[in-house]
DNA sequence: CTACAACTTGGAGTTAACTCTAAGTCAAGG
DNA sequence: CCTTGACTTAGAGTTAACTCCAAGTTGTAG
């Protein structure tokens, strides 16, 4: 698969995916014969995760230190699982900051909602937006 | 209240706070006759959204015009309660994506646990992690 | 009245994560 | 073989969101 196919599907650009390589955040490509990336199913696999987990907010620092570890081998196995356990807390506290501010938007919305309809925002004593 | 007592309170450096209000991510806070900020419970309501939205994911862009329409006064509810809806959707997708990378990590993290416990990781033929 | 810490501003500097440019190489169609 | 478009690299530039700095002002304690 090419470089443009691979970010036709994924809504990536190529500066990005060869960002990620040269800095290692994906393992080494594989290469055609003439040095152009061909990218194969494990190839696809490492970009499928990078854009998962840069997506979730985890920094491009901690994907390349999880690849380092990966390519020194089994010995890691223990520092990997450390890291995905500090990854998965990041992104459980990031998540329940998102609820907070859902929950915050939808009560706003039903206010500006009620005001355009009924016109009495003005009457209501909010704690939210005086000034 | 200062500006040190708001940023130990939401644990947030003095910069940022006036950073947030010299770009408009908080209309200007009340002064005292000195001119020194001296933050009221509006001023504080303002910096509670705005670190609840940072904190989602928001740009500062949007929190810049929210507050712009905000003091443009009523005739902008329209527009406020569409830059909200607009701002949940945003939200609720990115979340989604928080949703994916956890299920990831949960199942990645499974599989070491095993490997740890077990010693079978190699035997396994993920579909990940190849290379 | 004098320290002295905490505040003020305008503007420059930093960091993370891309994004772009230049100069050149590869490969498919004619 | 030649053109043409997609590919390559090294390295510079950009953007968002802070973060820091210098020089000066405010306000409290002694």
């Amino acid at each position: 698969m090419t470089i443009k196919e691979v970010c036709e599907k994924y809504d990536i650009t190529a500066d990005t995916l060869r960002y990620y390589e040269r800095v290692g955040v994906i393992p080494p490509v594989t290469r055609t014969a003439g040095g152009i990336r061909d990218y194969r199913d494990e190839d696809i696999g490492w970009v499928e995760n990078a854009i998962c987990f840069r997506d979730a907010g985890m920094p491009v620092e901690m994907l390349i230190e999880y690849v380092k570890l990966f390519r020194e081998g089994d010995s890691t196995i223990d520092a990997r699982t450390n890291l995905l356990k500090e990854a998965r807390e990041t992104i459980l506290e990031a998540r329940k900051k998102y609820d907070i501010a859902l929950e915050k938007l939808d009560y706003k919305i039903g206010r500006y909602e009620l005001a355009q309809k009924t016109d009495v925002l003005k009457w209501f004593d909010d704690e939210e937006d005086k000034k």
